[in-house]
DNA sequence: CGATAAAGTGAGCAAATGCTCATGTTCTAC
DNA sequence: GTAGAACATGAGCATTTGCTCACTTTATCG
């Protein structure tokens, strides 16, 4: 092991960015096995040792694919949840989905394939802090419009909610059924989500 | 390719499922990537050409073990169905919900593998014949519980009912959360299917 | 310039993996 | 018993993978 280290030339973060580059294309294509090192470099235009210059493994090449489109979903979601504040409940969490939607659309190579192809470990979720900030977001809501909710008992509905809200709003994006518009998916969402939360036992 | 090879005697009926066995223990404890054909073969007390005589491809180890789990499953969803004909519909979403749920727990080392471990190439789904048997029970269950709803909207709330009702049960079921009780998850789910389907928009 | 550090190269190694095949063993049927 | 089929073995091959390291090139700065 050489040691990671940072670039701090303006050509080696050039370089940095087009292997990462590389990798999500050869990630979609090959998947996650297919994946190599080797094949990253080349189809990146750049020597395998270049590659681990920057990063000493080849799962920290995926971790930095994760934190970069992480980061960038985490943006558009944190926007939308402070205009959605002001609008009235429904459509808060319509355009909060719609948004989640779009944003993980737009990176839909990556997440398809970290969805069905890269190993998770121990944990089983692809987007842990976007369901933290999710949780967050829905347990404000939760207190202002459902007061009367034993703590225990909003635990309970949140957990669900996340889990119905990730995943539905994957496959939405990810695998959308023919024939169904998504902005309709989306309002039916919003709706389950809206009835089984507050409304409900 | 020596060609795969149907076992026809007692012995070596035997030996296929001391395979499988050791295939998803190995499975469970290394991963996909980790489940190489020999470490299995070794895990079994086989050799690697005696598993090359049955199975003509390590996927094909995978491709039955999700054959079996899947038969399986099918099974307990198909009697609990039946069962659940002749029950108030609220009673009949619970009674299923709870017997996928037990089911996905029984297979819980294989299931936990196939979700977050093996790739799946282009269908994104875990167990899509138990998805086509969950949507054929549920539009029976909306024809008569719902016959107002137009055949494309019926469609656009199965779909979404589906990736719930899956997502959430393959949840409760291998990532239970700490200091909630499955029953009332199982509940607060089929709550929400109901509601979700039946009213709603 | 000249010196030092950063950036970049790519042949190639050690280990692992999927799989074969020549050989040996056990079962079945006549 | 014995012929022949089914069954079982495991050393080992071809390939791939992740990764190293001795080396060259480029930038920075006194």
């Amino acid at each position: 092991m050489t040691g990671r280290r940072r670039p701090v030339q303006a050509r080696s973060r050039e370089m940095v960015d087009r292997i990462l580059e590389a990798a999500t294309r050869v990630l979609a294509t090959r998947g996650y096995a297919g994946m190599s090192t080797n094949r990253v470099a080349t189809e990146a235009g750049v020597s395998v040792g270049s590659l681990y210059r920057y990063f000493g493994d080849k799962d920290e090449i995926i971790a930095e694919l994760r934190t970069r489109c992480t980061a960038d979903v985490m943006a558009d979601l944190t926007e939308a949840m402070s205009r959605a504040v002001s609008l009235p409940t429904r459509d808060a969490v319509h355009r909060v989905l719609t948004t989640l939607v779009g944003s993980l659309q737009r990176h839909r190579a990556l997440m398809t394939a970290l969805v069905d192809e890269v190993p998770l470990g121990a944990q089983g979720n692809v987007l842990p802090e976007v369901e933290r900030q999710l949780a967050h977001f829905t347990r404000m809501f939760v207190a202002t419009h459902a007061p009367h909710l034993e703590p225990a008992e909003a635990d309970a509905r949140i957990y669900l909610a996340m889990g119905v809200a990730l995943s539905t709003c994957l496959r939405i994006a990810l695998d959308p059924p023919p024939g169904i518009s998504e902005d309709h998916l989306v309002d039916l969402t919003a709706d389950l989500l809206g009835l089984g939360l507050v409304l409900g036992g």
